[in-house]
DNA sequence: ATATCGCACAACGGATACGTTGTATTGAAG
DNA sequence: CTTCAATACAACGTATCCGTTGTGCGATAT
């Protein structure tokens, strides 16, 4: 699988987690010390994020990052 | 939990799976197009390693993302 | 003794992440 | 119409990643 597509699809489900969640991008973003962009940019898949950021960003929707990456294949 | 916890942890269980599979760390490098160091300071736990590398470490593994980090909670 | 293998650590450099600022668009609210 | 919230994109600087090279150390074998 490319990479671009990698990043496209974990940057979707953590959009989809966080509207399910029922947080902007700047909320989200405030509760783990980030900025608004920063989380533009991850949703959009144009990074390819660190362990430890997936981990914060898990951190900040209150889900494992397990959950995120198992709701990546249904 | 802490950030080199974290980074200790999936460092240490990559490490055992690499094992388990029977591959060195050079043998796990070559597989995936990175080298013997690269592995090394993964599994010690001295980078934060991207998602994208995650992805191919899983790969060379020949485990999906999810068994890695499964295993990390048993 | 020396060669080889697996692993560890340090340093350098190019590439990239990410925080920040600035700006544009859209839609809802007044 | 104006205002504000939410989202998106671009550019810049600092920090970090990661590939690479070189070195060392222990274990095993010849």
């Amino acid at each position: 699988m490319k990479k671009e597509e990698l990043l496209k699809k974990i940057g979707e489900q953590i959009r989809v987690i966080r509207i399910e969640k029922g947080l902007t991008q700047k909320q989200l973003a405030h509760l783990i010390g980030k900025d608004q962009q920063s989380i533009q940019r991850l949703e959009a898949g144009n990074i390819n994020p660190s362990y430890i950021y997936l981990c914060e960003i898990a951190n900040g929707l209150n889900v494992s990052l397990l959950d995120i990456l198992n709701r990546l294949s249904a």
